[in-house]
Formats: structure tokens, C-alpha cells, sequence
DNA sequence: ATTTTCAAT
């Protein structure tokens, strides 16, 4: 089933709809996740593998890839027992929306266990990060806290994707109207969020400079 | 000016 999957590209429609970042996304129920899954090999890395993953039945889309990448990944927990090396991979995404807290703390816990792993996340989207104390911009937080590295996605990213993961059929992307200005302005909401300082983290910071 | 968000029916 995974390897249908795989192998199937996204309808041109469906992309645009399901990735355009426009401020106002409405009526847009489901949720769309391209990956690459590449092979660490010493300094090198091979791609693996690709494909895309759409939510299915109340699971979030980044939970079910969690559920499919021990197949997309053959080794990356090693055979502890017979001492067999673990296998490095990186796995780069780009999802229409950004992950909620929830899907951001089973992540975080994934990856404590699982340091072999790279994981880096582009997104189109950022869900339900308006409210200055929402719980889904502290997952994003904890997320970048272990590693991961969480971007908006630009004009090259979808451009990628479109070659990628889309039946493009040979013909170029094509920017809708405010692409740009939306990546910005989204880029910055997420700079704000991923730099806003904790608390905590701050009163330390003033004792250890003494005040 | 205001609008939505990994549905539910």
C-alpha cells in the first residue's frame, strides 16, 4: 500500500489548493505532507526515497508518517541484539499546515528516542498560531528544541515540490498572486514565535548577568 | 472590516 503511495504524484489542483498560503484558508479539511527520505551514508546522502501522505480518519498526517517510517526507513532502529549498526537518515517534509502540539510532542518524543533520525520541516501554513499563548507555537518551539529545523515555505520550496511530488506533466509552476509576500510575512510570524523567549530562560539569563 | 485551521454530516 505504501509503495502505491510512493508512487503516485499529486494532482496539479490539489497542490496548488491544498499548499497556497493565502491568509485565509478556508474549507481546506485535509492536510498534505511531501517527503524526502534520504540515506546518511558517512558524509554522504543518498535520496531513499519520496512521496506524499494525505490524513486519513481523525490520525494527522504527520502521526500516520510517523506509522510508515519504519517501512520507509529498513534499519533505522538497528538489531540491538546482534549488534548490527543503526542507519542514519534524513528526512526532509513539506507539509501544508504546521504540526499542532499534540502531533509536535509525539514528534519531540519520537526523536529523543530515535537520535539517528534527521528531521527537517518546511511548511506552508501555520495552524493555529494566531493567540500569543497558543499551544501549538510552544510544540513549534519544543520541536525547534530538539532539532528540528522548521521553515515557511518560499517560492523555491514549492517550486521543488512542484518538480518533486507533483504530475506536472513538464510544465512549470506558477506562482499565484501574493506568494511572496505571504511567505514573508508567515516567515516572520514564525521567527517571532521560534525566537520568543521563555520565561524561565530569561530570568536566568538576568541572574547570570547579575541583576 | 472581516474571514480559517488535519470535518461532520
Amino acid at each position: 500500500m505504501i509503495t502505491k503511495l510512493d508512487s503516485m504524484l499529486l494532482p496539479r489542483k490539489k497542490f496548488i489548493y491544498h499548499y497556497k498560503n493565502v491568509r485565509w484558508a478556508r474549507g481546506r479539511h485535509e492536510t498534505y505532507l511531501c517527503f524526502v527520505v534520504k540515506r546518511r551514508v558517512g558524509p554522504d546522502t543518498l535520496t531513499f526515497d519520496f512521496g506524499h501522505l494525505r490524513n486519513r480518519s481523525g490520525c494527522h498526517v504527520e502521526l500516520l508518517f510517523l506509522r510508515y517510517l519504519g517501512a520507509l526507513c529498513p534499519g533505522l532502529w538497528g538489531y540491538g541484539a546482534t549488534g548490527e549498526k543503526r542507519i542514519s537518515y534524513s528526512v526532509t517534509w513539506f507539509c501544508s499546515w504546521s504540526p499542532c502540539v499534540n502531533c509536535s510532542i509525539q514528534l519531540c518524543q519520537f526523536l529523543n528516542k530515535t537520535p539517528n533520525l534527521r528531521l527537517r520541516i518546511f511548511v506552508s501554513r501555520l495552524y493555529f498560531c494566531d493567540l500569543e499563548d497558543s499551544l501549538e507555537r510552544e510544540g513549534l518551539r519544543m520541536l525547534t528544541k530538539a532539532g528540528v529545523r522548521i521553515s515557511v515555505m518560499s517560492y523555491k520550496d514549492y517550486f521543488y515540490c512542484w518538480q518533486k511530488f507533483v504530475d506536472c506533466k513538464k510544465s512549470n509552476f506558477k506562482a499565484w498572486e501574493e506568494l511572496h509576500q505571504n511567505s514573508v510575512r508567515l516567515t516572520r510570524k514564525l521567527n517571532r514565535i521560534l525566537q520568543a523567549w521563555d520565561l524561565e530562560d530569561l530570568r536566568d539569563a538576568l541572574k547570570l548577568l547579575g541583576f
